[in-house]
DNA sequence: GCAGATCATTCGACATCATCGAAGATTGTT
DNA sequence: AACAATCTTCGATGATGTCGAATGATCTGC
């Protein structure tokens, strides 16, 4: 691992969160502020952080953007999802959603990759990007069951936020058993929804989901199986060999 | 400039275009495979690039969409343009973009962060992220014509793209006196428009734009007022002082 | 089924290059 | 007007990234 690059990779990290001043970042990342100047620099002359000129403070940049969407338009997963999706809300009258894992050092979270709005006309925000940690949402947990073992904290999110370990093997057991994740109120107020994982030919590739206001939950049997349909169809597209995948239950 | 944080830059920007081998990576950058091997490696552990198992090939990783988006939603000129973009939609029948400067060494780009759909109810494709050179659209021409000068290549995407830097200059000043700047079909054949710069406290800070099928080409007077006006509106909120911008003009 | 090629990966020595602390420049504040 | 808090520059030090060659795995063609 290079230094200087992973450095680079923690100052983007911290600008996540919010914008920042050269020396906030250096304080946070315990380095000299002149070693995060010199980083930050960099990133500047490729696009990938602003400084806002009135205050000197940094932010992400524009070319971040631009790769986040080149990744979208080179991923395989999302274009099979949406041929699918459409349908899988119209049968369902759910809203969409598809993901694939993020698994860094001491993290582990899904990163939305598809959104298809329910179907009722109304306004809805895209919600292609947002991160939610693995274990709070039915797509995180149908990757956890097939993937590898949940490791690290397990923070909450809301009052139904499964943070207890042995709570959580529990309900990937039963998401083993059916292929079938669900997850009620866990990561935003309001919001339920089901989830299954989808393979391509080295496994699991990401997991597939419906979103319901709580208002709909229960979904009822229909659902669940549109959304097996749908999964087991787009694994095959993707060149699964089977369906539930595999479990790869390996650090 | 820290040497290694660029070539992992370099190592992205390549990506960009598409997957790739890590050979051809080190042939493109001019590398030794080792040392582009260390920078990707690297880039792997914090999701940035992510490689496929079969072919061992490298392409890049969702830890990008994440940092897309974080980015979008901290924009303050993306928020104010989506207050105002409905109503501009509505009015002029057109879909509304708005962009920024997507400044590099050789590069003058521009980077979409709002998109509202035509209001005819068809299904379009958002184009939010999507990258397009300056000199060929109406959103970069009214950034370029407030901004610095333009300079590089201006390389072809249709036979209606201005290539010539004197007939492009001659365009800017146009768009200098009316504040309006204007495209058919110079980027994408079957798409024309027009476009107005956004100022912040800090003087440029985007541009919003009309988008229109040349069907609808040209576009009444009465749009080129609501364009004028909402960029205008857009502008205050930001804390522009002026509209227009005032020239910035200077490398 | 074997030989060859191609690729990613590892390893070690060298010298470049990033790092750090302090000083300078600029801005906003008391 | 003096202070404080920034970002930025600079130069010496040695840690660290770079490179080429060797290794191992995988695939191709015969």
């Amino acid at each position: 691992m290079i230094q200087s690059v992973d450095r680079a990779m923690r100052v983007l990290a911290v600008l996540r969160g919010r914008r920042m001043s050269l020396g906030e970042m250096a304080g946070r990342l315990d380095l000299a502020p002149s070693t995060v100047h010199g980083i930050v620099r960099t990133l500047v002359d490729h696009g990938m952080v602003v400084q806002e000129p009135d205050s000197g403070h940094y932010r992400l940049g524009p070319a971040t953007l631009q790769l986040g969407n080149v990744y979208l338009d080179t991923l395989e997963l999302r274009a099979r999802v949406a041929g699918w999706a459409p349908e899988l809300a119209r049968r369902t009258g759910c809203a969409v959603r598809a993901a694939v894992p993020l698994l860094l050092a001491d993290r582990q979270e899904v990163v939305v990759v598809a959104h298809e709005p329910r179907p009722d006309g109304t306004r809805q925000m895209p919600e292609v990007g947002i991160v939610i940690p693995a274990h709070a949402c039915a797509l995180g947990k149908a990757l956890l069951a097939f993937g590898p073992d949940p490791s690290g904290t397990l923070p909450s999110m809301t009052a139904d936020t499964i943070t207890d370990p042995a709570a959580l093997a529990a309900d990937l057991a039963r998401v083993r058993a059916t292929g079938i994740a669900a997850e009620a109120e866990e990561a935003v107020l309001g919001e339920c929804g089901l989830a299954a994982p989808l393979a391509d030919a080295t496994g699991l590739a990401g997991a597939i989901g419906l979103v319901t206001p709580v208002s709909g939950w229960p979904l009822p049997a229909s659902a669940v199986d549109a959304l097996r349909d749908t999964a087991r169809a787009v694994s095959r597209e993707l060149g699964g060999a089977a369906w539930p995948p595999a479990e790869a239950r390996s650090a």
